[in-house]
DNA sequence: TGAATACAAATTGTATGCAAACTAACGTCG
DNA sequence: CGACGTTAGTTTGCATACAATTTGTATTCA
C-alpha cells in the first residue's frame, strides 16, 4: 500500500479522536494499540508523541496517553479565543494562498458538499476539518498556525456532539454553512481579504449558535401540570 | 541528580538551541547525541520528537532531525504575529494569573536582573525567555499558548544574534526592558489588563527597535573621500 | 475493622540487534 | 565526456527482550 501502517495508525487514530470514537480522557493502552495496528511499541509510542505535539493526546511520565480531555474550562477558553484566530487567519489565507491550495479545496469541500448531500456525519465533520485547516495552510503563518490547529480539533470534536442528532433544523444549517464555504473560495480567489474575515465571522456565528441551541434548548413548560394535561389531549 | 538524565537531554537540548548554542538548520545525529548524553538511541529519539512538538526541531522522515531554521520568510511573519498574540496573553495573564504563578515570575525577574547586572548574555536570554513563557502559563489558554511559545523560541534565538555584540547603548536598552518585567509585575498583580497590555506594546517596541538597528544600522557616509578627508582629520 | 505493608500483576521506559532507507563513490556504457 | 546503474557505508526505523515504575490485592497487626 501507500501508506506504511505507522502512518495508517497515525491518521486513523486522529480521525477517530476527531470523530469522537475515542472519547477525550480515553486511556491509550500501548500494548492493546500497537497489536491492534499490526506494529510495534516502538513506533506506535512515536505516534502518540506525534499526536501529543499536536494537540489531540496528553502524556504524562510513567502513567501513558490519554485522549485530550475537554472540560468546561477549555469549552470557555475556546469559545473566547475561537473567533479571533479564525479572522486573523482568514484574511492571511487570502493575502497568501496560492493557486495549488485554492485547488485543493475546491476538492476538498466538494466532498463537504457530497458528505452533506448524504447525511454522512462524521465524513461532513472530517471534510469541514480539512477544509478549515487548509485555509490555515494558506495563511502560510507558522505561529499562529498550532493555535489555528489546536482550535480545529476541539471544534471538529464538538461539532460532533452537537450535530449528531440531526434535526432538520439542523440540517438546513448545514446547507447554510456549505453555501458559506463555497463563498469563501470565491472570496479566496479574488484574494479580498476584508470579505474573508466577513465570511468567518459569519461562518463562526452559524457555528456557535448551534452549539449554544445544543448546550441551551427551549426549557421544559414550567408548569407540570400543563404539560401532564397537554400530553393527554395529544392522545 | 533530581532530574533523570533523559529530562536533562531534553532541557539541554531545548536550552542550546535557543542559546543558538546549536545553530538553526544543524543537523542533530542520533548515534552521537544518544553516546554524548549517555542514553540509548530510543529515549533520545523521544527527546527529539518532544522539541519537535514544540517547535524547535523539525524532522524528516527517514532522514533525520535538524534544528528548526529560521528564514526570512518567518521572520516576516513573526515580526507580523508577535505583538498581537503577546498583548492577548498579557490581558488574559493579567486576569487569571494565580498568587502561585506571580510568585514564580517574581523568583525568575530576580534571577533575570541578576544576569543583567552581571552582563550574562545566555542567562540573561533564558531568563527573559521562561519570563515570558510564564505570562503565558499565567494566561491558562490552551489555544493561544502554543502560538505564544513558538514566538518566544524565534525571538530567544533572534535576541542572541542580535544583543550578543553588547554596545553600550544596548546595556541601557536591557536595564529599560528589565523595569519593564517589574512594571508587569505589578500590573499583573493588580490585575490591570489594559495596563499589562500597553506595557507589553512597549516592550516589544524596545526589543523589535533593537532588532531593526541590528539589521538597518547608521549608513557608512556616501561620499568616499570625505570619508577619507575625515579620517586624516581624525588624527 | 482499619491502616499499613509486602507482594503480585500490569504497564511504561530503555537498551540492543537487525532490517530498511538514504548517501556517496566508483565503474560501466552510450 | 556525461549520464546512469551498482555497490559499499552510514543513518534511520522497527522489533524484541529486559528493567523500572505504578497499581491492585492480600495479609498482618494494632
Amino acid at each position: 500500500m501507500d501508506t506504511s501502517k505507522k502512518q495508517y495508525c497515525l491518521s486513523d487514530l486522529r480521525q477517530r479522536i476527531l470523530a469522537m470514537d475515542i472519547r477525550p480522557g480515553a486511556d491509550l493502552d500501548e500494548a492493546r494499540l500497537s497489536a491492534q495496528y499490526g506494529i510495534s511499541r516502538t513506533p506506535l509510542r512515536e505516534v502518540l508523541q506525534r499526536l501529543t505535539g499536536e494537540g489531540c493526546v496528553t502524556q504524562t511520565d510513567n502513567r501513558g496517553a490519554k485522549v485530550a480531555s475537554m472540560d468546561l474550562g477549555t469549552m470557555r477558553t475556546f469559545f473566547q479565543t475561537a473567533p479571533s484566530i479564525y479572522a486573523n487567519v482568514a484574511r492571511l489565507a487570502a493575502e497568501n494562498r496560492t493557486a495549488e491550495q485554492l485547488d485543493a479545496l475546491k476538492e476538498v469541500q466538494s466532498g463537504f458538499a457530497r458528505a452533506v448531500a448524504a447525511s454522512a456525519a462524521a465524513e461532513m465533520a472530517l471534510g469541514n476539518h480539512r477544509f478549515h485547516e487548509l485555509i490555515g495552510e494558506m495563511a502560510a503563518n507558522a505561529y499562529l498556525t498550532p493555535s489555528l490547529n489546536r482550535l480545529l480539533i476541539d471544534h471538529t470534536r464538538l461539532a460532533q456532539v452537537f450535530y449528531r442528532p440531526a434535526a432538520p433544523a439542523e440540517s438546513i444549517a448545514v446547507r447554510k454553512a456549505s453555501e458559506q464555504h463555497d463563498a469563501m473560495i470565491v472570496a479566496l480567489e479574488a484574494q479580498e481579504g476584508g470579505l474573508m474575515v466577513e465570511l468567518t465571522l459569519e461562518h463562526w456565528s452559524l457555528s456557535r449558535d448551534r452549539m449554544e441551541r445544543f448546550v441551551r434548548p427551549d426549557p421544559l413548560p414550567a408548569n407540570v401540570a400543563d404539560l401532564a394535561e397537554a400530553k393527554i389531549r395529544a392522545l
